[in-house]
Formats: C-alpha cells, structure tokens, sequence
DNA sequence: CGTCTCCTTGATTGAAATCAACTTAGGTGG
DNA sequence: CCACCTAAGTTGATTTCAATCAAGGAGACG
C-alpha cells in the first residue's frame, strides 16, 4: 500500500492496533518465510487461492497482462501490507517480486469460518480490505489525472511519504513497472522526470533515488 | 455496481444469501426510504458519515470534485447496490441521484461492534467491501485503456450487462456523467458513440437508449 | 573490455482535448 | 397546440500532449 498507515487512513482505530501476527487469532502459517528474487513470480492469475501473503521485505507488484502484451500493475505492496486476498477458487492477478523480497503465507480460513469463529481475525481482515479499496480509488484517481505530470508528481509524493522521510523517493521498482502502474510509457515517465529536474523541483542522486526539493512546489502541480 | 452480481463475481457462496435486509442482522433503519431527484446531492464529501446507503430506485453517483472545477466519478450505483460506506468520520467523496431515485439508510454500527456481535451481519458487510473493491479494480483497469474506443465499448458492455437485457444500454446518465467516469471529454464520449454507429455495431434509439448490434465484434474491440 | 539491461533523449506521428458552432430534445407558458 | 427557450448532444477545425519510432548513454557483470 502506497497510503501505507498515512493521510488517508480512513479508521484511525484500527492503526493503534499491533501489527497482524500469526500467533494471533489462530491462523494457519503455511511453513515458513519464503524469499524470492527480483521478477520472480510469486503467484499466477488462475492459481488456486487458499492462501493470503504478507510482505515481510521488499517490494511486491500485482498485476495483470493482457492479449495484446501490455501490462497492468494493481498495486505495490510494501512491508506490513497483506495482499492476495481472494474470494473466489482463484487469484485473478499475478504477483511479482519487484526486488528481492521474502513474504510470509497464511491459509485463508474461509470466509464463512472467519466471520463464524474469529472476532479479532474479522476485525484486521476488514481492515486490511479497507486499506485495499481505498488504495483502489487512489490509483483510480490517479489515472484518470489530467496529464503525465500529474501522475508522476503524485506517485512521487504517495511512494515518498511511504517510507518515512517524505522528501526522498527511494523507487524500488523500474520505470516500466511506474510506466505501467501510471498508464504511462518508459519514455514519458522519463521525460517527465527530466522536466521535473529541470525545474529544480527533484534531484537525482540516482536513477532510482530521487530527492524532492520543493514538496510544496510539487503539491501544486497535482492539485 | 456494475458488474452487479454478474460474470467478474469473486465470491459465489455470497450470491445465494438472500438479499440485504434492514430487518435482518438488527440494522438500524434511519427512517424511511428517501427520494432524490435527478442531480440532488444525496452527501457531501466531509459530511458526517455515521451511516451507510442501499439504492432502491434510480442510479447513484458517487463523485470528487477538484480544486480545478475537475470532477471524477468514481462509481455508480444501481438498485441493490450498498453505497457510503465510510470507516472515518466523514464521507471521502460526495453521491448524487444521476436521476430521480429511492435510498433507504443504515445507522453503521461500527467496526468493532459489528465484527463483535454479529456474524451474519459482518458476513453481509464483507461482501459488499469485495463487490466495492472489484469494482475500484475493474473501473482501474478501464481508466488504463488504451484508447477512447476501448474506454466507451468497455463500458456499454457493462453497463447492457448490468440490467438483464445485455444487448441494450439504457443509458440513465449524461455524456457528462460518462466522461467524467471514462476520464474522457463529452465531445470524445459523443464522437466515439458516432463512430461505432458508422460501424454498425451500435444503434442510438434515442440518445441514452443504445442497442449493441454486435456484442462479439464489440467485445473484440476491448480486448 | 565487451555485452546486456536500464534509462534518457530526439524526431515524428497520432489521438484526444480544446475551442467553436450547430442540432436536437424536452419543458414551459402563451 | 405551437413557439419559444434551455439544456444536452453532435459535429467540425485546430492544437496539444503523449505514444511511437529510433538512437544514444550509463551502469552492472562476466
């Protein structure tokens, strides 16, 4: 979750809460902590989907390929978030490392059982979902943004103030993958970057760490 | 919804639970059904949302409007459909009636209290959070189409789809309301209709009454 | 040192936005 | 019932922004 814990939270009450432990409420870990290294699949559309995941290091995408080659990214996922929820027989996107991450599994109890038997399990499931959906109508207001720079200034800020210090962006992933979560091209992506460098609104130390010098400046430009 | 309980349905043990009743679970009703006509504002983004809304009658909107004058729709609603749920204090985007309409309210009982006290209730609840959030997903992955033609195809698909007869879009809403959902201009939403009536593939009986003439050959328009 | 991948930059094209005019449909009151 | 008025929708001309096509760096790694 790019909002991860931040402005947008939508019920305060349940950030006070410690953080979701397996011990807790009686879930099932499926074995242990599982690593994998950048690009690796960590599941397939079509899977089948008894199980959910937790980002314990690194980076996760989700995403979805289509007939004509070209790639959707849903969603980032970062340390703590939860993803793979499923309610159906099977997962309908596909998970990526983005960078070598390790992820930790749990069997999905069953909707019916999990509403039944466990209040407090109930209570972070839900909340995780709220996280979902509300990540959901971000990125859909990001794609629907006016212009590239709209998009990409608004990524910046949302991936900056994820990690803490929200003047730097320490992008994890790749300009593909920022293309296609953005509905953008590499080219633009990068172009956007340069003018933004141009304007002396970000600097960058490298391709991937990128310093905000003006987040005010930055606010404006996306409204 | 659009994909009312339709084709993209993720959790098909829910389908078969009879329907949302105030009745049921021990919902507080807070008062009658409440009629809106066309345009009236059913919330505000900010206003206090201590409850949650069903539509009976009509279609809903649920919209942003930016500092720009810009306005996003981010959903709409059809009868059935559970809409203002909210786990802050207030309403993050406004709804509105597309056009004259019934809703009847909840009094929303709180996370805490409802994952507590009521299994049945909570199992309702989640349901409609999974239906939201596939929702946000697929109007994600419209937002990220290509082209304006595989935008507006996308969505008469849809929106046939949703009311029984899938070879007839009863547009219940404007251009407006369409390009604003799309991400699109009403100009681009017109001309688009237009062209696909060059192909044939379309017949505007009126301007919101469009019957699909070819569903195959429309489906391959969008992937 | 070469090769591969990732990123950046340049030139051109193309699709949708914008600006503007016109048409149609629907509602109101004479 | 008709004439007007307004809002909604369509169509046209032009501009703009991002995609595409193409080439050139920069860093990582053997």
């Amino acid at each position: 979750m790019l909002n991860q814990g931040g402005t947008r939270n939508t019920f305060p009450s349940l950030n006070r809460r410690p953080a979701f432990e397996a011990a807790d409420y009686g879930l099932y870990a499926l074995g242990p902590v599982r690593h994998f290294t950048q690009n690796a699949r960590i599941f397939s559309e079509g899977d089948n989907a008894d199980n959910f995941l937790k980002v314990v290091a690194g980076v996760v995408r989700s995403c979805k390929i289509f007939s004509d080659g070209r790639r959707q990214i849903d969603a980032f996922y970062v340390p703590d978030d939860v993803f793979g929820f499923e309610f159906g027989a099977e997962y309908s996107l596909s998970a990526e490392a983005v960078c070598d991450c390790t992820v930790i599994s749990y069997r999905w109890p069953g909707l019916e059982m999990l509403a039944a038997n466990n209040q407090g399990l109930s209570l972070q499931l839900f909340s995780y979902m709220i996280k979902n959906l509300g990540q959901a109508q971000q990125h859909a207001r990001l794609l629907a943004s006016r212009s590239a720079l709209e998009k990409m200034v608004s990524f910046l800020l949302m991936w900056a103030e994820h990690s803490g210090n929200s003047s730097v962006a320490d992008l994890l992933m790749s300009r593909q993958d920022i293309a296609d979560y953005l509905g953008l091209t590499v080219e633009t992506v990068s172009r956007t970057l340069s003018y933004l460098k141009g304007l002396a609104l970000i600097e960058l130390a490298s391709p991937r760490e990128i310093y905000l010098k003006d987040i005010v400046q930055l606010q404006l430009l996306c409204g």
